[in-house]
RNA sequence: GUGAGUAUAGCUCAGAGGUAGAGCACCAGGUUGUGGCCCUGGUGGUCGUGGGUUCAAGUCCCACUACUCACCCCA
């Protein structure tokens, strides 16, 4: 048997409502708040990730789907979509075209060891809004999140930090290696080697004597910038406004480089390890990097699986509306076309072409349907047809004229 | 990349060395043209793959593969 692939999900119909779901209140959301809609390519250029998302991140390094192409040219599947957007909007100079609030909704893909609340092919509710510097706009993307979370009635926690810029976090760096150098020995293998390659990273240890040695470190808090510690502190003001329900976790690092002052993660303590749902933060620095002018900027991700996961969702599995079932050989044709007109009323139906009545009503009762029209020599002679409601158990004759608009009403009620 | 657990019917699972099982689902009949509930019957398995031990292996041993969870890391 040929299987997909580890990490690579099929989504199939008796789950694909709470997708379309799911993906239909963030439209409405985003849009809402004045986002568009844009939509990249699967396939990008190798360095657009490394260049944006950091070359000595472990997405670039161990995560990403890279291979040659066959022009010898190296070629990336897109781990995350911030970057993607950040081009198209410098190719296409969006941004001096008014537009500059997008949205996507978009598979993303990780070479990762599979476990609950991650998957080689994933998807993200990403929204990217460039230019504006202020606080508001970070204000604005919380709020485009609990927006979402509370109409889904989602119950999360949310955290937030700010990990400076290119400016002040590498004197922040500088001090927490050296305390971190001076406690080396207590610090976990793994952390004893990030204090070469990321030292920030050994904020983010779950284990208990890394935990007691970073508690006590220096906090990024007292280093970074003026601006940033003022971009920071009024963006937690709105929060406080906005009746958000926030805590500060100085020891929050994202696994993307290109993030500047403010930084969230949403949490779900619902989702086994793997418990965050959304997050995001500011990168005034991006674009220019990429090469575009300097434009400031603000976006976030939400995960869908983790998403769907949280909330429950009361699948409607009817697909049929109506089952048109002929009884013997001369109600076939008829039937047939009787069908056909009602799809194109929009009234899904099924034509059953053989077996006995007695299945074809059994096949329509799992089906969930509401109607079995059933048409017999009887029916044939009279021009009706005999319509069962099966919610009811109820059985009336009717006009072949009226079928629909009986039907119609029938399903409005 | 590392560790642990799991692998028997479409699904959930029992079976601990001696003929492959149950519930649900599916199909048919009980009603010459009537679903759900009920009753009766039926279809369906190279017991993940390959090797080994044994008179005999779903069961014991080894290897492999897949899935799951966790680490790393992340949405």
């Amino acid at each position: 048997m040929i299987q997909s692939l580890p990490g690579f999900k099929d989504i199939l119909p008796a789950e694909i409502r709470k997708w379309q779901f799911v993906e239909n209140i963030c439209r409405d959301i985003f849009e809402s708040f004045g986002y568009q809609e844009i939509r990249f390519p699967v396939l990008e250029k190798a360095q657009l990730f490394s260049r944006s998302v950091g070359n000595d991140t472990d997405i670039v390094q161990k995560e990403m789907y890279t291979f040659k192409d066959k022009g010898d040219q190296s070629v990336t599947l897109r781990p995350e979509g911030t970057a993607c957007v950040v081009r198209a909007l410098i190719q296409h100079n969006l941004i001096y075209k008014g537009m500059h609030k997008f949205y996507y909704v978009a598979p993303m893909f990780r070479y990762e060891r599979p476990q609950r609340g991650r998957l080689r092919e994933f998807h993200h509710l990403g929204v990217e809004a460039f230019g504006d510097p202020s606080p508001y706009v970070d204000a604005e993307i919380m709020e485009i999140n609990m927006e979402i979370l509370k109409k889904l009635n989602v119950d999360v926690r949310v955290e937030i930090n700010n990990i400076g810029c290119k400016k002040c976090r590498p004197l922040y760096i500088k001090v927490l290696k050296e305390y971190l150098m001076e406690k080396k020995g207590l610090l976990c293998e793994d952390c004893q080697r990030r204090l070469n390659t990321n030292p920030l990273r050994v904020l983010d240890c779950k284990k208990e004597s890394c935990r007691k040695v970073t508690a006590s470190a220096p906090s990024i808090l007292d280093y970074v910038c003026n601006e940033c510690k003022n971009h920071f502190n009024e963006v937690q003001r709105l929060l406080t406004k906005m009746k958000v329900d926030f805590v500060v976790n100085d020891k929050i690092v994202r696994g993307l480089d290109y993030y500047t002052s403010f930084v969230f993660e949403i949490i779900s303590d619902r989702l086994g390890a793997q418990g965050t749902v959304s997050a995001g933060g500011r990168y005034n620095d991006l674009v220019e990097e990429l090469g575009g002018s300097p434009t400031p900027a603000c976006g976030f991700a939400a995960g869908e699986e983790r998403i769907i996961e949280l909330f429950d969702y009361k699948e409607d599995d009817r697909f049929v509306d109506a089952v048109v079932v002929p009884v013997g050989k001369d109600a076939m044709d008829f039937s047939f076309f009787l069908t056909e007109n009602l799809r194109k009323e929009y009234i899904r139906s099924e034509f059953i072409s053989s077996g006995s009545l007695k299945s074809a009503l059994r096949k329509a009762n799992r089906w969930k349907a509401k109607w079995v029209l059933i048409i017999g020599e009887d029916e044939m002679k009279e021009d009706m047809v005999s319509l069962r409601d099966l919610e009811r158990s109820v059985q009336k004759k009717v006009k072949v004229k009226d079928v629909i608009s009986v039907i119609r009403r029938g399903l409005d009620e």
